[in-house]
RNA sequence: GCCCUUGUAGCUCAAUUGGAUAGAGCGUUUGCUUGCGGAGCAAAAGGCUAGAGAUUCGAGUUCUCUCAGGGGCACCA
């Protein structure tokens, strides 16, 4: 996907911006001068607020044309105090100033302030999303084990797959929300195994995934103390295979026990789906492309000498080091291996969704070689659609001290506990902060507050770095944290209650504006260009700190500037300003999957 | 051995995609509540951006090498 977005560009203000850009071309053809390349982004924030660009590559162009040596930051300088004498003060603007280099031109307050308030409140939540594409993508994500246990290990992709949903969609996609569920393989037979053994006719209540997850492990413990239980496990395997009713049926039933204990997980955590694929339905139709991969010459058959059916990609490719390597896409024994169902997995998305314009896949880093091997290969096989496959790379959450979770051993913080815990701990706060609520307000608020701790710093990082989950950082609601955002959105709200719900009409911010008022009004009309972003860098991260930056700056705000108490007109413009302020922290919340509560 | 990835304040992370004096949170120290909600605010202290070269007017950011961590590399998922 190409980046079309312009990046620190205000663009709210590119009316403006393209007349000075017209005169500063003028004055480069009237001096002979080459022409430049201007870029524009934001002044570092000194309580005005404005546009800048600089003149360094100009300068270091137009000696290099002349064949001179010059000193180019005295130079751009020189151009900078030119170009802005040339300049006066243009339209739209109040003042413009020349710094080392740079010419910087403050906004009119008054004018554009009002502009981009009333652009939030004219558009509502649909504030900061950009136009419709027309183009459709899908996006992958969670692929959570059936029969096993659901843990924080898995919750990044789950988070990471469904805040880029939101951000995608607001960006003007059509997103596809898809599950790919490993409802097959060893880990399932060895929980029937040991279920058919020693649970037989037992239902899981209330608690289900981790009910499933303690049978599973138990299975591992009985295999781990008498592996001569490993025949078992393959005879059951066997069965699979050619379908014995009573293993499918059992398979079926069990199978169904997990899936509607992850829609309960889901529910709670707010993220759903629109189309799940299942790993058991990909077997066959994997072996399928296998063949035609034999066929064409792609993939080769070792199987009449006990090997493999393999992909040796980097020959195919020419390449002598080794990059793709090999790739296994059948087993020996014709069974179906995940690169079998992945490969037609890809397929089947774009039999589903042949105008995708993209497919990614949220799965964490260990797998980027299988990916890699996977795409190359359905391209090899001449499938033009394999270039619109992506991996999108995350870090594992890992506990302290690297140790990554397993679901074999017991040595998981399950999801259901977190969440628990984090709901308590945040409903405990609310009872101190705000007796008042009723306990179904207070429940609502335990739970948007307790999600969101759990949610941002899991996308508050780059994708590529790893999570270490402990406690103590997962239950704190102090700081640069969700709560804090929600907080200063629930005080914007407070404010605009006790106004008595109304916001006055649009009017111009003719006074003089604070600087966290001039700086809040700045960071909110960055937002669009943020999603824009964020969404061209498949960065959650972007987000996340747009809406911290504004959570702080209202907070300042809040703290700097009276709003209720002060005097017409200021009174006025201040209102619409913190229903703007609320209005930017919600969207910038939804669109990392949080709950902006009204109170807290 | 080859490939990918990370290294920024004591700790956890940012940094307008190559720009102005590298910023937040946690922790530490000191203040702030008869102000719109203190889940907060103000301030102090804390940095040779792992190291060395290169490109550039300009490098935390790009390239090369070194060091250190993590991951992957034939029938696990």
């Amino acid at each position: 996907m190409s980046p079309a977005f312009f990046v620190g560009e205000p663009i709210m203000f590119e009316t403006e911006q393209q007349q000075v850009e017209q005169q500063i071309l003028a004055f480069c053809k009237e001096n002979g001068l080459p022409e430049p390349k201007l870029t524009w982004g934001w002044i570092p924030f000194n309580g005005h607020w404005g546009t800048s660009t600089s003149f360094f590559q100009l300068a270091s162009q137009a000696a290099r044309e002349a064949g001179q040596k010059v000193n180019v930051s005295e130079k751009a300088n020189e151009l900078a105090e030119r170009i802005a004498a040339y300049l006066g003060t243009p339209a739209g603007f109040e003042r413009v100033e020349a710094v080392k280099g740079y010419l910087n031109l403050y906004f009119s307050t008054a004018g554009y302030a009002q502009r981009v308030v009333d652009a939030v409140l004219e558009q509502g939540k649909d504030f900061g999303g950009g136009a419709r594409r027309g183009e459709r993508v899908m996006v992958e994500f969670s692929q959570p084990n059936t029969h096993k246990a659901f843990h924080v290990g898995h919750l990044r992709s789950a988070i990471l797959g469904d805040a880029l949903c939101n951000i995608l969609e607001a960006s003007g996609y059509d997103v596809v929300r898809a599950n790919y569920p490993g409802d097959m393989g060893l880990h399932v037979i060895k929980w029937l195994w040991n279920y058919m053994k020693h649970h037989v006719g037992e239902k899981p209540e209330n608690d289900i995934t981790r009910w499933m997850g303690s049978l599973y492990a138990e299975a591992n413990d009985r295999l781990a103390e008498t592996p001569e239980f490993e025949a078992e496990v393959r005879a059951l395997y066997g069965r699979w295979d050619q379908r014995d009713p009573e293993v499918v049926e059992l398979w079926k039933e069990t199978r169904q026990w997990s899936l509607d204990g992850f829609t309960q997980m889901y529910n709670e955590l707010d993220i759903h789906f629109d189309r799940y694929y299942f790993n058991s339905e990909e077997e066959k139709p994997g072996k399928e492309i296998v063949n035609e991969l034999i066929e064409k010459g792609i993939a080769q058959d070792e199987r009449a000498n006990d090997g493999p059916v393999i992909v040796k990609i980097d020959e195919q490719l020419g390449l002598t080091k080794d990059k793709y390597r090999v790739m296994v896409v059948l087993r020996s024994d014709s069974t179906a291996l995940y690169a079998t169902e992945d490969l037609a997995l890809a397929k089947q998305k774009f039999i589903d969704y042949p105008d995708m314009v993209q497919s990614f896949y949220v799965v964490d880093v260990r797998q980027s070689l299988h990916f890699q091997q996977v795409f190359k290969t359905l391209e090899l096989a001449g499938y033009e659609w394999a270039q619109r496959c992506q991996h999108v790379v995350y870090e594992l959450v890992t506990l302290p001290g690297n140790v990554i979770l397993a679901s074999r051993d017991g040595n998981v913080v399950l999801l259901e506990d977190l969440i628990r815990e984090a709901t308590e701990r945040a409903l405990a706060v609310v009872e101190e902060k705000n007796p008042d609520l009723d306990s179904e307000q207070k429940q609502a608020v335990a739970r948007a507050v307790g999600i969101g701790a759990i949610k941002y710093p899991m996308l508050a990082r780059e994708n590529a770095k790893m999570v270490t989950f402990d406690w103590k950082s997962a239950l704190d609601f102090n700081g640069q944290a969700a709560p804090y955002i929600q907080y200063a959105h629930v005080r914007a709200n407070s404010i605009l209650r006790k106004a008595g719900g109304v916001v006055p009409a649009s009017r111009a911010f003719d006074y003089e504006m604070a600087t966290s008022e001039m700086q809040l009004v700045d960071l909110i009309s960055r937002f669009p260009n943020e999603v824009q972003r964020a969404a061209a860098e498949l960065k959650p991260l972007q987000i996340a700190n747009i809406a911290y930056d504004i959570a702080q700056t209202f907070t300042s705000f809040y703290n700097e500037c009276p709003v209720l108490q002060v005097e017409e007109p200021v009174r006025s413009s201040r209102l619409r300003l913190v229903a703007a302020a609320k209005q930017a922290l919600a969207n910038s919340l939804a669109l990392l999957g949080i709950t902006a509560p009204e109170a807290m």
